[in-house]
DNA sequence: GGATGCAATGTTATAACGTAACACCCTCAA
DNA sequence: TTGAGGGTGTTACGTTATAACATTGCATCC
């Protein structure tokens, strides 16, 4: 299973902070989807790509009017909801049940749920794995006999872009 | 700020799993807000009551239901909704934000956001408190310049009782 | 080539969750 | 007694999500 060389390659440092350029991660989505014998269909492929030049967290309904706008037709809620599950469930999405809106994930080819910061003020978002934390959950987990399906680790606050210099 | 002593008390074992009855925990409320100065009114109070008779996340429009049962009169979205706002305020209820559901908190007089364990079969939840998680999330916070304002950390799954024995 | 089956998408309607705006009422203090 | 402010009631509406069913498109088989 083999990518041939020219394909996007999947990044491998850990310490990335998802600086990603969008394109890019389309395309490794595409190479994902084709290499897991997955649709990645023009409807779901345009879900990504808007949701990767949006930047942040976005709502169904703002999605829905960007499909509108750019591809000049109607677009019903189940239609943008049934890409986003696929999406999600190939990984290259994930939910922030915290603002019912939607991200890009920076790593779909990695298994482990993800953190996610959140800036209240500007409304961006900072992917993040920590094993740490999914060790720590594991082992809660453990102790109350709970067999874990999911994480959902949301930070807010405020980014460093939205802080006053000094301010942390 | 002494409470008498026939008033009911914070637990203070770290691992009590949260097993309390419930009138004792509205008790507690009934102290801690008069303690501090807020008002827990009749309406919050009975909303706090009734998320611990339920005893697992519940909906906004189930508690509205709900009221409207026990107290055969009309209740409106807005009434509860400031109910639970006051609540969540006051930390004696938590949104459980992967569910919409709110729940009673069992340690009201603690400071840190908790962690919730969600069981996807049965709905129950369980309120825990792991300081290893809060300082994870401190230092990667720090790791991005973040500064936090609350964490939601919610993990769904299987609880003991709805996990055939031994199926861990 | 037509029949068939299946996944994806389109369409309509509605459910579920949440809030804005304004009216009313009660209490407390000046 | 009157005015201020917090709490609640009421109406209407905004936002998020899904159920149910129709249609499309594509692959396969005969």
């Amino acid at each position: 299973m083999e990518l041939p060389s020219a394909q996007p390659q999947p990044c491998t440092d850990p310490d990335c902070r998802g600086q990603h350029v969008p394109a890019e991660r389309v395309a490794l989505a595409v190479s994902l989807c084709a290499a897991r014998g997955s649709k990645l269909t023009t409807l779901r492929r345009q879900v990504l790509e808007l949701l990767w030049e949006r930047g942040r967290p976005t709502g169904a309904y703002a999605l829905i009017e960007a499909l509108e706008l750019r591809y000049s037709r109607q677009v019903g809620p189940p239609t943008v909801y049934r890409a986003l599950e696929f999406l999600m469930s190939e990984r290259l999405v994930s939910k922030i049940e915290s603002r019912n809106a939607y991200v890009p994930r920076t790593h779909p080819e990695r298994q482990q749920d993800c953190l996610f910061f959140i800036c209240s003020i500007c409304g961006s978002s900072t992917e993040l794995e920590d094993p740490r934390v999914v060790r720590v959950l594991a082992e809660d987990a453990a102790a109350l006999g709970y067999r874990v399906a999911r994480r959902v680790v949301e930070v807010e606050g405020a980014c460093p872009s939205c802080l006053p210099a000094g301010a942390a």
